[in-house]
DNA sequence: GATTAGGGTTTG
């Protein structure tokens, strides 16, 4: 029998006359025949057969107490009868005293071999091994001083001692695929040795890794850069219990958030999808990232060229409310240079910091930081796509531009399908290309809000916001202008030319007082009318310079004049004040009627804020060179003048919510002046016209164009009834529109 | 062909 299998220590029961060798030892040409080698076997391949027939079997042996060798292991090739026999009794990690043996190396082997792993309390220095491990802490690989990568990783298996292991390679992908702590991983032919007193792992020449996902349950899928690798079922079971051993022995509840979550000073690690980078200087670099969710806080905008920006821009304006800004620095600039716009990054160890603007000391953000170094794993690595993690952001970064687009475009369910790939940023970029049928006049560096995220805020807050129109109120825009004070803030109809007419019929039922004409400001003149009784009209021309001017610079002061008679005049004269005379002087007609007309306008007064005082006070301005200001005139008059301004209610829709803001609008919005519409039958057309376009009738919601709007919320009581109110500013329809 | 780093937060 030429083998035999031994227990316990084999020194005693073997011939005197051999000599144990180490395998330095074992050089061609010396005698062997009084030697013996004594090792593990860490490695044995199944037996098998040559082409020729002969039996043949291999294993590797490692020597057990390595001091000096500079090779640990050594490869044993058994033939023949004797391979048979060996591969009969020899396994994994038993001793074993070869009959032959020899130190060439061997053709690669056509089967898959057998490994030992070793328990990292075995753990021995100058031995080369195969570990199986947690991921208890790792470095992300990284861009080390030398010429490889290098990642550090410590792993922990059911001993509950730790290895820390250095591992080098100049192809990243040679590397272990870690990407969060609990990871499982197995290394192939890793050097052990030993460094400040404790066990330390390094790459040697044949390092090999599989990582895999520690999560109890998960399938298991190997991540490895190897073509060829082995995998038994034996080791899937290890896997499965160095995961559940994991699971209760390992914190592996990463500071892990989502940009909703994160808190000003914290650091974390983001998972996320880039989408621009640009160069800010030598020693930092900008990434533009998000995650589907918005940061809680304003978020620092770092300012680079547009020249110098990398990425989608239509694309990174369309989420620029989602999107944060993150500087990394030092060493992570030239990893950072070679990421790829698109990809999706996670990024260790990223620091928030809270800071407010020099002068606006109240105002504060955040920033976000990828320092320095590698402390704590800082880094920056890049997910593939079949990643878990990164399937589901995809599934939520889709779901989160679904609210938006379903409700505002129509897009085929292929183009939803695929709204992060390469084909529909092209029908993105369209989209977000479609212009704003309005525009701001301010604030356009804020970024939009969605509605629904406005609804359920604070009060009063502003806020800049992307939506549709679907409905507004009044459809007859005459009906939308109003009369407002704004020193009691109340809004009025504007009377009507029956009212007015009224109000001068009454008036011209009384003659005019022939004591109160002609004075040294103006003067008088009286007409007897037609068929019409005793109505007179008196016109008092007001002088300047005791001259009578142009008509066009003048203005007059009628008494007895019927509508028609006023209309007409306000064609010729610059200015006309209707009025009454009292036994003393001339004093305006009641406020229901206009105190001043000027050509189209007519300018009324509130009743409940004017204090009126005699008409007399006009010669003060008629001394000057007279401009005829309503202003002017209203404040000599003691009249507080009422603004004409469009009041109308929007209903705006993003698609994430629909709400009611009120327009509240002089001239800006539409570039036509409230005070004319009623009386331009042109400036009435184009308002309509404009309404059209904004809000096309019958419609669907989907068709309509985008609204660019600055709005407000506040709170306005009704009784004891509270209720949020919000209005529209700072927005006007686009050029291209009027 | 050796070196790189050798876990434990920057200070922008």
């Amino acid at each position: 029998m030429p083998v035999q299998v031994i227990d316990g220590t084999p020194g005693n029961l073997l011939p005197s006359y051999l000599q144990k060798v180490d395998l330095k030892y074992l050089q061609i040409g010396c005698d062997q025949a009084s030697k013996y080698f004594q090792g593990t076997v860490i490695l044995s391949y199944p037996l098998t057969k040559l082409v020729n027939g002969t039996e043949f079997f291999k294993i590797v042996l490692q020597e057990s107490e390595n001091s000096c060798s500079k090779t640990s292991t050594i490869n044993v090739l058994f033939f023949g009868r004797l391979a048979g026999d060996c591969g009969k009794v020899v396994h994994q990690g038993i001793y074993a005293k070869p009959s032959i043996v020899t130190a060439s190396e061997t053709a690669s082997m056509p089967v898959a071999p057998k490994y030992t792993y070793t328990p990292l309390n075995h753990l021995k220095g100058g031995t080369i091994v195969n570990l199986y491990g947690a991921v208890k802490f790792f470095k992300p690989p990284y861009i080390s001083k030398g010429t490889d990568y290098c990642s550090v990783v410590t792993i922990v298996d059911q001993s509950n001692v730790k290895l820390t292991c250095t591992l080098f390679n100049g192809n990243l992908d040679a590397l272990p695929k870690i990407y969060k702590i609990g990871d499982i991983v197995r290394f192939h032919r890793i050097k052990i040795r030993e460094y400040n007193k404790q066990m330390q792992g390094i790459t040697g020449i044949g390092f090999a890794s599989l990582t895999f996902d520690g999560t109890v349950g998960a399938p298991i899928v190997p991540r490895t850069s190897s073509k060829s690798y082995s995998f038994t079922e034996e080791e899937q079971k290890t896997i499965e219990e160095l995961r559940m051993w994991a699971a209760s022995n390992l914190s592996v509840c990463g500071p892990t958030a989502k940009l909703s979550g994160v808190q000003p000073m914290l650091f974390f690690d983001l998972t996320c999808q880039l989408v621009g980078k640009a160069e800010v200087d030598g020693s930092s670099f900008l990434l533009k990232v998000w995650d589907g969710t918005k940061c809680p806080y304003p978020s620092w905008k770092v300012l680079v060229e547009e020249s110098d920006l990398e990425g989608d821009k239509v694309l990174i304006r369309r989420l620029r409310n989602l999107i944060v800004d993150i500087l990394v620095y030092d060493n992570h600039v030239k990893l950072a240079k070679s990421l790829k716009v698109g990809s999706f990054l996670r990024i260790y160890s990223l620091h928030t910091k809270q800071a407010s603007a020099e002068n606006q000391p109240n105002v504060s953000y955040v920033e976000f930081h990828l320092h320095g170094g590698t402390c704590y794993g800082r880094g920056i690595r890049v997910l593939p796509e079949n990643n878990p993690d990164v399937k589901e952001l995809k599934a939520f970064m889709d779901s989160v531009n679904l609210t938006e687009f379903q409700s505002v475009e129509s897009m085929s369910s292929m183009e939803l399908d695929g709204i992060f790939g390469n084909l529909s940023y092209q029908s993105y970029s369209q989209r977000c290309q479609q212009l704003s049928v309005t525009v701001l006049t301010d604030h356009q560096h804020l970024d939009d809000t969605a509605l629904n995220t406005i609804l359920n805020s604070s009060v009063p807050q502003q806020y800049r916001i992307r939506a549709k129109l679907r409905t507004f109120k009044p459809e007859k825009l005459c009906q939308s202008v109003k009369l407002y004070c704004s020193k009691c803030n109340s809004l009025q109809e504007v009377p009507n030319d029956d009212d007015f007419d009224l109000i001068l019929r009454d008036c011209a039922a009384a003659a005019p007082n022939p004591e109160v004409h002609n004075s040294l400001w103006y003067d008088s003149a009286v007409w007897d009318t037609e068929n019409q009784g005793q109505r007179k009209i008196a016109v008092h021309f007001v002088k300047h310079d005791e001259l009578l001017q142009e008509p066009e610079d003048t203005l007059i002061m009628v008494q007895g004049g019927t509508l028609k008679e006023i209309r007409k005049l306000s064609r010729r004269f610059k200015c006309i004040i209707p009025v009454r005379s009292t036994e003393e002087d001339l004093e305006l007609l009641d406020l229901s009627a206009p105190f001043l007309l000027q050509g189209k306008i007519w300018h009324y007064g509130c009743k409940q804020c004017s204090n009126q005082k005699t008409i007399q006070n006009l010669s003060s301005l008629a001394e000057e060179e007279p401009s005829w200001e309503p202003t002017e005139i209203a404040q000599v008059l003691g009249i507080e003048p009422l603004q004409y301004v469009f009041v109308m209610k929007f209903t705006l829709d993003d698609g994430t919510g629909a709400l009611d803001a009120y327009l509240f609008d002089y001239e800006k919005f539409f570039q036509i002046p409230a005070s004319e519409v009623l009386t331009s039958s042109l400036l009435q057309e184009k308002m309509e016209m404009i309404m059209n376009i904004l809000c096309p009738p019958g419609t669907k919601l989907d068709d309509l164009p985008w609204l660019e709007c600055f709005i407000k919320s506040y709170n306005v009581k009704d009784g004891m009834e509270q209720q949020v109110c919000y209005q529209i500013y700072d927005t006007m329809v686009a050029e291209d529109v009027i």
